[in-house]
Formats: structure tokens, sequence, C-alpha cells
DNA sequence: CCAAGTGATGGCACTGTGTGTCATAAGGAG
DNA sequence: CTCCTTATGACACACAGTGCCATCACTTGG
């Protein structure tokens, strides 16, 4: 299987957030990008369809994973309770593994163009838990609605928990989250 | 037509948006866009930063209003509540001038780089609410995280009202999503 | 009535993204 | 060693977006 050089994607992926960091995504060309990594233009584009997917390569597993983990929840479960336990789950799994995360949060947090295509991410996200809440019996209305609210509620835990430093869990997290919202709309929401 | 014809914007909003209904987003270059509209692709970044912001034209709009609105709720009233009454309010006014927002809804549905940009559009209403309700008193991370669920349930009671195709009224759309929230929150959301 | 000023536009050159096509080099299978 | 597969290089091209300057229309002051 050994090729010319071996790890042609990685070292895109690695000049890539290098170039990113120091000069910033606009100034940086795909060019310069794969020069860095041994390759020519071309090639970049054979490993990623756009420049923005260097910093969103891997992402694509995300949302069978939380389908699967949705899926396998009991299936007396309520849809809420459902996608946040499977959310629980694989943020937790996600959590262990931010090595270097750091830089490529901040990478992405500097650059509108990045910011937009991370929400297109996260959207990926939304549509799986749909798709599995209504394979799970829920109707499509409801489905859409709290996938939606699932994942606002897990992009918020997760920065929580960055922001946090490893003090708290994920789950607790979640927890936190779960809780203000449940408390926000059971004091008196729209009680008009 | 003359060289200082008046309405150059409003021409070639109208120009994309039938070009964009007829062809597709991506087969259309922003030069037939400008000849349609009688003037030169250079003018068409004149009145616009890209070829996507030609259909959000207006946009910037909202996010100000939803503030305004937010902040003109009575002190008193807990966040939750002022945000979905000031959505309300500015939803039901958003809904009355919805004239030809059909096709437009159509072409951005069927384009993958359109719908990217809807949501950075939906992103800056969550900022704005955020922001209002800091300014109301709420502390900033309660206030992203209601801001981000009130933006869901802005997003989700339009869709809703859209296809009701009139016959239910935005508030009502409201009311319907926050009752689904507030039982999915309150049946037993994580009451491990 | 004319000259200067102002603002919108056209024209042009240029960088950068993304893609199609073909040639080439490297490795493995027979 | 030859054939075949596959990653890559090289080249051409369309299009997005931008900077710069000329030009044209209309306005204002003399």
């Amino acid at each position: 299987m050994a090729r010319w050089d071996p790890g042609a994607e990685e070292r895109l992926k690695k000049a890539a957030l290098e170039l990113f960091t120091e000069h910033g995504y606009d100034n940086v060309t795909v060019t310069r990008i794969a020069e860095r990594a041994g390759l020519t233009r071309r090639s970049f584009f054979r490993y990623f369809p756009d420049k923005r997917e260097v910093l969103f390569a891997g992402s694509e597993q995300l949302p069978p994973a939380v389908a699967s983990a949705v899926l396998a929840v009991a299936p007396g479960v309520a849809p809420l309770d459902a996608v946040l336990d499977a959310l629980t789950s694989v943020g937790t799994r996600l959590a262990e593994r931010v090595d270097g995360g750091r830089t490529r949060r901040a990478v992405i947090a500097a650059s509108a163009e990045l910011r937009e295509r991370e929400r297109t991410k996260f959207a990926a996200v939304t549509a799986a838990i749909r798709d599995a809440l209504v394979r799970r019996g829920t109707d499509p209305d409801t489905a859409a609605l709290l996938a939606r609210t699932a994942t606002v509620a897990f992009r918020h835990a997760f920065e929580r928990w960055t922001e946090s430093d490893g003090r708290t869990s994920f789950a607790e997290c979640v927890d936190a989250v779960v809780a203000t919202l449940r408390d926000a709309f059971t004091t008196r929401a729209r009680a008009d």
C-alpha cells in the first residue's frame, strides 16, 4: 500500500494548520499549503474538496456516530432523553481526543469563512439526529425541532467544557445546559 | 437603458432571482446577472460583497430589529419570555411582507452554498439576541444558550408558518413550538 | 452659460479558488 | 520484465473577488 511518500493527507492538514495559525486563514493560499506538504496545488484538491475542508477532515464521521448512538438507546426512552444520552456519550468520547484541537478552534474562530463552514458541519449533525429520531418513531416535525435544540445544547455544552479546561466532565456540562433550559421553559415561559 | 438608470440594486436582485430559479445558483455567473440588469460585473460587486449576498440583501436589518424588540420588553420579564415575545412580534411583521419570498426560499434550499450563508444570517440574529439579553442583565452564558434556543424556535416556527400557508398565525406557530419544547423538557428530560 | 466637483459606472489587470484533461512515475501482480 | 493500477504533476480554463484609473452624468458655483 505504500505510495510515493505516505501520509500526504496528514502532511497537508499539518501544513495548513501551521500556516493558518501563523498567517491567518485568508493570507494563506492553497499553493503554499501544498508546497509545504511537498505536493502541488492540484493534489490538495484531490484530498479536500475545498480550502476550508482541510480543517474539518474526519468530521463526516460525527453524524453517523451520533445517529447510531441515538438508535442504540432503549426504544422506550423519550426522544429528547435519547438524544441527550447519545450526545453525552459521543461527546465524551470526542472530548478525549482533543489533542491540538485548541489551535484549530482558534483558527476557526478567527475566520468568518471557517465559522460558516463549521455551522454546516453542525447542521449535518442536526440532520442525522432528526433522521435517527424519525426512525425511532418520533413524528418528523418534533424530531426536527428536538434535533436542532439538542445540537444547540451539544454545542453549548462543548464550549462550556472547553472553557472549564478539564475541571468538569462533559456529561456535567450537558446536565448544566439541560437544567438551564428546563428551568427557562418551566418557570413561566409563555405563561400568558 | 441609459447609464444612469435608478434602481440598479433592485434590478440586480431581480435578475439574480430569475436566473437562479431558471438555471440554478451554480450555473449562473455574476457576469450574466449583471448583464441582465444592464450593468457590468464590476458594478455587481459594488452593491453586494459576494454572489451569495444578492439573495440576502436587507437581512442586516433583522438583528438590530430583534435586539431592540428584546430590549423593549418590560424589564421584569424572564429572559426566555422576553426573547419569545420579541421574536413573535418581529416575526409577525416579517411574515406580512413575504411577497415572492417563496421562490427565494426554493433557490436557497437548492444550493448548499446558499444554505450555508443563510445559517450565518441566523447566527447574526442569535448574536444580537445574546447581546440584548446581556444588556437586560442576563448572565452571558445563559444569554448565549437562550439566544441559540430562541433562534431555533424562531426558525422552526417560521418554517411551520410557511408550510401552513397562512392558515395559522405566526404567534400560534411560536406557541406550538414552545409547547413542544416545554413538554420535552418537563416530561422527564434527564430525570435520571 | 460654462467650469469644477461629485458620484456611479466601465474597463482592465491581477490574484486565488476550483476543475477537467492528459501525461508520467512509482509500485505491485503475473 | 511487462502490464496494470494509482497517485501525482503539468497545463489550461472558468469564475469569484479586488484594486486602480478613466469616463460619463449630473450638480453646483461663478
